[in-house]
DNA sequence: ACTAACTCGTAC
DNA sequence: GACGTACGAGTTAGTT
């Protein structure tokens, strides 16, 4: 009869895989001990002897003192990052819990683990046992024979490797695994192998010889470059052949029978985990031992506290019944508030099938309504269609979602249109503090509720989508995230009136919302021929150009690469380096356009550059975003992707469509209104800088507002003190520079070099202006003391930024800070205003009945679409909108302007 | 193979 | 070090 196979645990790869498995998310003891380590490890455990009912079983752990390893190669696993210290105690908990279950746990002095598992595993070959080696490193995989074979942890599978299942996976056999590592090498264990040979290269010679000697006495077979590597890689390829062998014949006094699973103690085990306050793995535990449960007493507390965990997540219903499905839509009918939340089978708001809703009316109170499930029979998707619409209709409450415009877009494709009033959420928390940068529920969860979420990914597998999450487990994420959302908005809901910000949120932020999600699912329609025969051109111009290049540089390069580019241009061609980057010297635009006077090839990689990145990030890109279904292309509009206010956009971003260039301005005529429509665009003049003149009060810069002139024109009349009229082209470009410049907090260093002036002569210019425009000198000196008090920096309508830096003792940051207290007061403003303008126009456009569709915001200008016949009288409505928005101490001005397609208009 | 950091370039 | 706010393409170096 054949013997029962020994199975040997690589334990410290179990161990450090489950603490890292949840390390954004430990497990901890009510008094904070991290525990999941123990737990990830016992769950692995109990999962594999489930799987495989181990009798011999033996636990390998690594020595805890510097193996013989270290002494051959100080370097070894050097580069490791120390354990630590929460997981470091954890480990001797684990062996104790293992020694009362009766496990054998094994470590010797001065050798690892490995090596006590080759030794084992020949004893057991030896004593007619198959050995199974459960380990995921790859070293291992030379320890391989007919009678030994490893088991890796895959995700969530144990995987069986043979032989044949090594030599497919690093194509080659076992026998030579040793050889391999030794020309690989080993980033985490810090084996050096040999340098410019890597997986690929090893594997290739392996299958031409047979070792690493028979290679090293071929080397005259070998192409140069292999040959030269493998020749000056040779005593690290010896030495890192010495590391990566394990030891098969340690001298350690344990035999086969050792490793017998023994008699275990349970209610010592029982009492380990339940100390550690891990009552799950005591079920599991009892489950896999049979153990008959200990004291009635203890059993009973055990019960309790289990069913307690699962009352609060049991809580949640699902909803698969017709009785349970009219209870939730004359809950929906008669609540005030309602949070709710969306599964799909994607993250793209434009493609997204529903996979299930989930309610929340109260805290704790939720529901998961599924549409789509893998292992539950859903209601008639019709019948529930049908059901909510009615709902809804007669729904009054306030609609609480996070992230809520993907809701309404994935419900609104599903045929359920909802009007609102809405509270997001994550527009909430981002309005209270838009430099936190982090919107998230997970995240928003944590900090405001103190509440750990089942994360997506916990609960998804990689590379599935939710459509595939059985009923049970999709509710207790769903539901959560519907209870979750309902719990933020009452700590959201008083945090904004506490810090002042409800008008904002209510008033502007909410109806943006509703706004923005019109504009995104009406979508814009675009001239794709245009664009692919345009594709075709600059292809013929690119090749052309890449041509001259090359014949230029001499040879060949990859010329996308800055670091390829940097060598020709600066050690083959010898140009002079001007500028640089963290890495090396800058080839951007400035750098090459200094360098286009000296040298033919810098004139040539800005021409490649443009139509580069003309093709690959327009051209080529627009017409693949086109929607199957609307035949349109849908941006996404992103309401919190900005610290300042402003609104961002993405997928495609249709806020950097070029402009400033011919060939540029080409992308945008592609851009074209539906049939029987013409576009109207709409920008505010200078809105930055009237802006900048309102908050200043500054009369040099009011004055030119107030009397209609081009204000940079003004602003060189003022600094070069000439006539307005007399005003030179080279002078007016200066002004602008400046005018800019002044916004960004431009430093004379960058308006020098921008200008192509001294830094002096820079440097003069811009005391010239703060000396001219004293106002505005002021108001910087305003909002930089205001910030440094308050912490945040404010737009004309309240809202604010906060600016983390703003009292650093380091002078780079505080000036970087400076810089965006400033940018923010006035960015944000131009922001507040924008948005007032869309609501405002909006509403003006149901009231006079007029049927234009608000399609593009790029943040001082507006894109619609109208019918021909509507066209004037609508844009006399927007410009009359958009200008009287906010009464400001100057002029706000607006163009309007009317086109077949949206480069037409400017 | 995937990810993060970096550089570059487009817009306002 | 040196100009604010975004998004995105491509390269490179590091990690699985």
């Amino acid at each position: 009869m054949k013997k029962e196979p020994v199975f040997l645990i690589d334990a410290y790869g179990l161990i450090y895989r489950a603490y890292f498995a949840f390390i954004r998310n430990p497990l901890r003891t009510r008094d904070g001990r991290n525990t999941s380590a123990i737990f990830g490890f016992f769950k692995m455990l109990f999962r594999f002897i489930r799987e495989y009912s181990p009798v011999y079983c033996g636990i390998i752990l690594d020595s805890k003192t510097p193996t013989f390893r270290e002494q051959i190669f100080a370097q070894y696993k050097a580069t490791r990052q120390k354990t630590p210290e929460d997981l470091h105690a954890q480990i001797p908990l684990i062996e104790d819990i293992l020694a009362e279950m009766g496990f054998s746990c094994v470590r010797l002095d001065g050798y690892e683990a490995d090596d006590i598992m080759g030794t084992l595993s020949v004893r057991a070959e030896e004593a007619g046992h198959d050995c199974y080696v459960v380990s995921s490193d790859k070293d291992l995989a030379q320890l391989v024979t007919r009678g030994v074979r490893i088991i890796r942890m895959e995700k969530d599978n144990f995987r069986l490797m043979d032989s044949d299942a090594v030599k497919e996976k690093w194509g080659v056999s076992p026998e030579q695994i040793i050889d391999y590592l030794a020309l690989v090498g080993d980033v985490s264990d810090n084996i050096p192998g040999v340098e410019g040979i890597g997986e690929k290269g090893a594997a290739r010679l392996l299958s031409l010889y047979r070792d690493m000697d028979d290679i090293y006495a071929h080397l005259d077979e070998m192409s140069p470059s292999i040959e030269k590597k493998l020749s000056q890689g040779k005593e690290r390829a010896y030495l890192s052949r010495e590391l990566a062998t394990i030891k098969t014949d340690v001298d350690i006094d344990v035999g086969i029978e050792d490793l017998k699973i023994g008699k275990g103690r349970p209610d010592r085990v029982e009492a380990l985990f339940e100390s550690h306050e891990l009552k799950s793995l005591i079920l599991d535990y009892r489950e896999l031992f049979g153990v008959s449960s200990g004291t009635d007493k203890a059993d009973k507390e055990t019960a309790s506290l289990i069913s307690n965990e699962e009352d609060v997540r049991g809580s949640y219903v699902s909803v698969i019944s017709g009785v349970e499905f009219d209870t939730l839509c004359e809950k929906i009918k008669s609540v005030s508030l309602l949070a709710l939340d969306t599964e799909t089978d994607s993250a793209d708001p434009f493609s997204a099938n529903i996979v299930g809703i989930s309610f929340a009316f109260s805290p704790g109170d939720a529901y998961y309504l599924p549409i789509v499930s893998p292992d539950t029979d859903c209601l008639d998707n019709s019948f529930v269609l049908a059901g909510l619409r009615k709902a809804f209709s007669s729904c009054d409450a306030l609609i609480i979602g996070q992230n809520i415009k993907f809701d309404l877009h994935v419900l609104r494709r599903w045929g359920l249109d909802l009007s609102g009033p809405f509270f997001d959420t994550m527009v909430a928390a981002w309005v209270l503090d838009a430099e936190s940068g982090n919107f998230g529920m997970d995240f928003l969860a944590e900090r405001y509720l103190g509440w750990k979420t089942l994360h997506y990914t916990d609960v998804v597998e990689k590379g599935s989508d939710f459509s595939s999450v059985p009923l049970d487990i999709a509710t207790s994420y769903a539901a959560e995230d519907a209870d979750v959302t309902f719990r933020l908005y009452e700590v959201l809901e008083k945090e904004l009136l506490k810090e002042g910000l409800v008008d904002i949120f209510y008033d502007i932020e909410m109806p943006i919302l509703k706004l923005l999600t019109d504009m995104e699912s009406r979508g814009i329609r675009l001239d794709a021929d245009s664009l692919r025969k345009f594709s075709v051109e600059l292809d013929e111009k690119l090749k052309d150009i890449e041509k001259t290049i090359y014949a230029c540089a001499g040879h060949e390069f990859n010329i996308n690469s800055t670091k390829q580019l940097q060598i020709v241009l600066f050690e083959e061609r010898g140009l002079t380096p001007t500028k640089k980057t963290k890495t090396g010297y800058s080839t951007d635009i400035s750098v090459l356009e200094e360098l286009a006077g000296i040298d033919e090839l810098p004139r040539l990689i800005l021409e490649y550059r443009s139509l580069f990145k003309l093709k690959n990030t327009y051209v080529d890109v627009l017409p693949s975003l086109i929607n199957p279904v609307t035949g349109r292309i849908h941006t996404w509009y992103g309401q919190t992707g900005t610290a300042t206010g402003r609104i961002s956009s993405k997928d495609p971003n249709l806020q950097n469509i070029p402009i400033k260039t011919e060939e540029g301005r080409r992308i945008r005529e592609a851009f074209v209104p539906d049939d029987g429509f013409v576009f109207i665009s709409a920008d505010y003049s200078q809105i930055e800088l009237v802006i900048l003149a309102h908050l200043s009060q500054d009369q040099g810069l009011c004055r030119s507002f107030i009397d209609g002139e081009d204000v940079h024109r003004a602003t060189a009349s003022l600094l070069f003190s000439v006539p307005v009229e007399e005003v030179s082209v080279e002078q007016r470009r200066i002004a602008k520079s400046i005018n800019f410049g002044v916004m960004y907090g431009m430093s004379a260093f960058r308006l020098a070099r921008e200008l192509g002036i001294p830094r002096k002569d820079a440097a003069d210019f811009i005391s010239a202006y703060f000396e001219k425009y004293s106002g505005i000198k002021a108001f910087i000196e305003k909002v930089i003391r205001e910030a440094e008090e308050q912490g945040y920096s404010q737009t004309i309508m309240g809202r604010r930024r906060r600016i983390p830096y703003i009292n650093s003792k380091n002078k780079t940051q505080k000036m970087a800070a400076e810089r965006m207290a400033v940018n923010t007061a006035i960015q944000g403003s131009g922001a507040d205003i924008i948005k007032k303008a869309m609501i405002e126009i909006e509403k003006l456009l149901k009231e006079k009945g007029l049927s234009a569709r608000m399609l593009l915001q790029v943040h001082d200008e507006l894109v619609f679409e109208v019918p021909e016949e509507e066209c004037d009288v609508t844009m006399r409505a927007i410009k009359s909108c958009m200008e009287s928005v906010v009464k400001l101490s100057v002029p706000l001005r607006v163009n309007v302007e009317s086109g077949k397609n949206w480069g037409q208009m400017h």
